[in-house]
DNA sequence: TGACATTCTCTACACTTGTAGAGTATTATT
DNA sequence: AATAATACTCTACAAGTGTAGAGAATGTCA
């Protein structure tokens, strides 16, 4: 069930995205493996974690002295949550609007174009049956 | 000149959409076509406005006691920085995953893929010459 | 020229987010 | 057991955001 609340800040994506990549993970490996990406240090990466944790954004476990994090929500719904933001904001949560505009900006490579152009035709394909 | 940095904030989107609509405009009249949907108080209005005119996303001129307000980028622009930070957050800044996301996530009728094919196809027109 | 209305300025406050140090508890090592 | 290493807890702070009241300045109308 979709928690419609999924917004994260920019903060919580690369913990996040750290925490998928390891789950069930501890602290210091969230730490070890943005400190190249972020420069975080230990507490600012469990502060953030922990405040993660009483959003409901993740779970925690303890064993003995460790305390295992597993997000609670997937890979996918955030980035829902992240395009429907979004739209909401800015195109008044009209999906097609914004698809135009981004055919329309040129924020798309002529290969994107062609990647484009076939993902709706076997879209279409598949619609057919 | 796109300024990079066009990253508002969920009510600086709201200011916003409301002085495009006017500008421009002074901030009562921005207050008025608010209140319906934010409920905000002038004062609520007045201080997020000052504070987008000292970001540089709103320019002042004043006309005795009126201070009028004009936006200082474009709903394009504007647009395209929201979106831009859902791809760079959500999908590691790569347009295409995030159209695939699209695509496969919402399902779109069949009429709206066709529109989609069209558009991609006068668009790689265009590029052509 | 008062009195009223309009618009502005100043100040404030709570909550969130990014950021982290200091100290404590737990576990491991010699 | 003493020491070192590891992980945790607590506390704090600045900047940004949402929110707005109180009062000053300016403009308008009788």
């Amino acid at each position: 069930m979709a928690r419609s609340q999924s917004e994260l800040t920019a903060g919580e994506w690369a913990i996040i995205q750290a925490v998928w990549d390891n789950e069930p993970c501890a602290a210091p490996t969230v730490q070890e493996e943005l400190e190249n990406k972020t420069g975080w240090s230990y507490s600012t990466v469990k502060t953030m974690m922990d405040r993660m944790a009483d959003k409901g954004l993740l779970a925690t476990q303890r064993i003995r002295n460790l305390i295992l994090y597993t997000s609670v929500i997937t890979k996918k719904e955030a980035q829902k949550g992240e395009i429907m933001r979004a739209v909401k904001r800015a195109f008044g949560g009209a999906m097609t609007p914004m698809m135009q505009f981004l055919l329309d900006s040129k924020s798309l490579t002529e290969d994107e174009l062609n990647q484009l152009e076939a993902m709706i035709k076997s879209k279409k394909e598949k619609a057919k049956k």
